[in-house]
DNA sequence: AATGAATGAGAATTCATTCAT
DNA sequence: CATGAATGAATTCTCATTCAT
């Protein structure tokens, strides 16, 4: 008797997680262009060809990695979707940042790959440019309310700041105080 | 007349030179994996088999290079080599690194490339560490000095601020607010 | 009601001509190599698995439509049977041919195929030698009878002839005068 | 002492064309798709990795060599260059189109390869039509001159008759009995 | 009878590195 | 010192075929 197309379904639905998780890990541990379809495979526990089954090429599926990650973003940092941040709400983007740095390291490390490999930039450059746009502006308007001068320097400065704690947390996770640096931005951007 | 050893040596050496150059150019604009040897030689005007007299391989081509520009680093961090930072050496310090990022934005994408990119950091982990770790201390002295709470938070903070707005100037030279933010940064810093 | 044997082989029989035919026009139209096996079963909306319960592999499915197509063309040309060629039955001969080309362009594709690549050639060897081979002598017997000097030359070059205007026919059916030709071939083989 | 950029291009020039008769050879009797690089170079008894050095795929490869055979043809079809055939002259074509076939059978099987397969004519589709474009006219022009009703019918069957005598002279060179049918051409053509 | 997930051999292509000259 | 021809291992990707369900 031939399998339902709801078993196949669920069969596909799960290796292709599979699939992406495998590849997230390696990626972002090894880069991209030092993990191959190969070692994904392996690490996955299934044959090369498989992997051609769920993704069209290699690019496609980081690709499609970057952009789910990237989706998942969007429902953090504006919790009430107005557009708007409060002070409370950015204490609260702020904490949720530092809790996806330490319980997400993986995504952070492919969004610090974004971030400064172009060829991996140019993979979802339009979606990042959505995304990061409109997040730009928020804190923009955020930093406009709270009576800054520059409002654009700030905002700019909040997110390098942010982002380079990452990249530092990321470089050495053992030993950068976290938790110290958490609580002085908190008090600087919320005092 | 023959040319003495001593000019040998001086081609050689700006043959040498010539070749980091023109790999650290390409290296950081394309990447190190989108560089081939046959790219370098053929920038540099010369044929691949003369680099390899110069350079065992391109692992080795990018570790000499790093370190180099690592070794560069320390000459302006430091002013009078005392290993202890005045408000006023922190300021050019601050001024120091802005111009690096605008003048010598090869240098930085590398910068960026080992910090974000485990495969080129383990090149050069030890020198890295070595060289980053004094200046960790030496900022963070500075804090003490100043009273902080919390000085090796804040020393963190400072690092991972700068390195940030390296890396968002680098994504996109042409918009970033530089000098906006070298002013609130310097304001901040030495009020 | 149970279906009986019988109507289950019949059922067998057509979804074995369905892959056939299917088979046959994307291996005419794109070529043996360009043409997956996944493309023939989802093209005749079965599936790959299945196609191997009809046929033991893509060689074997060339095969038997080769064969197939080879059968076909015996019960017009000599349709007496009795290996003999009247003037009347080379005129028929000529039309059929030209007719075939006209309406079933697919067989034609195969045929050259067949003649100019020789891995397709190969394999179907054996029955193509035999059905070409009676099919020489027969025309070679009637070139005799017409008193010709040298049968096997003439019989050569009519046979020769054809297959040309097969090939240039498909490699441009919509410019090349088909009427036209056969006109005067079946003048020049009947006057 | 390095090599003189003489020595270097006599070299390649050796190469590059070993490699080209290598693969014609191939191509024109396994086929381009059952011929892989690997085979190609093996057979030239060269590294794979090299024959990339001169050619930049094996597309690339059989186009060049199909162009440079096309253009040998031109040498001879139209020998004092003006465009219009006499009956010597179309005499000459018959017996250098007959030479060919025995002499340089590789090319013929190309040839008709070009002609049967359509993923190879693509690749040299535009000047394959300008030069059999140009054939076409002069031997059509020939026809009419000659007085023929429909200049341009005879000329299609003029074409196809010795295309398809390539076509079964390579099949089965053996037996096939080109003097003869060279010879009933020529009487028939020039009488 | 029927499905499509899964495999793995092999294809084209790239590129760091070696080496004869 | 200098060249670029030559190598071969590694990589991405394709596809005929098998098999559990």
């Amino acid at each position: 008797m031939p399998r339902t197309s709801k078993q196949f379904e669920e069969i596909r639905e799960e290796k292709r997680a599979l699939i992406m998780d495998t590849a997230l890990d390696l990626f972002a541990n090894r880069g991209f262009h030092n993990t191959s379809i190969q070692d994904i495979a392996k690490k996955a526990g299934i044959s090369k060809g498989l992997l051609y089954n769920y993704f069209d090429s290699k690019e496609d599926l980081i690709r499609i990695i970057i952009a789910k990650e990237l989706d998942d973003i969007l429902v953090f940092f504006d919790p009430n979707h107005d557009g708007v941040l409060t002070k409370r709400e950015i204490q609260y983007f702020i904490e949720e940042t530092f809790r996806t740095m330490e319980e997400n390291m993986e995504f952070w490390k492919l969004y610090i790959a974004i971030l400064t490999q172009p060829p991996v930039l140019k993979l979802v450059e339009k979606r990042f440019s959505e995304i990061m746009g409109s997040l730009w502006r928020m804190i923009e308007r955020y930093f406009e309310q709270q009576g800054e001068k520059d409002p654009k320097a700030s905002a700019r400065i909040f997110g390098a700041l942010l982002d380079g704690i990452g990249v530092h947390f990321i470089l050495d996770p053992e030993n950068f105080p976290l938790e110290a640096v958490k609580q002085k931005l908190i008090d600087f951007y919320t005092k």
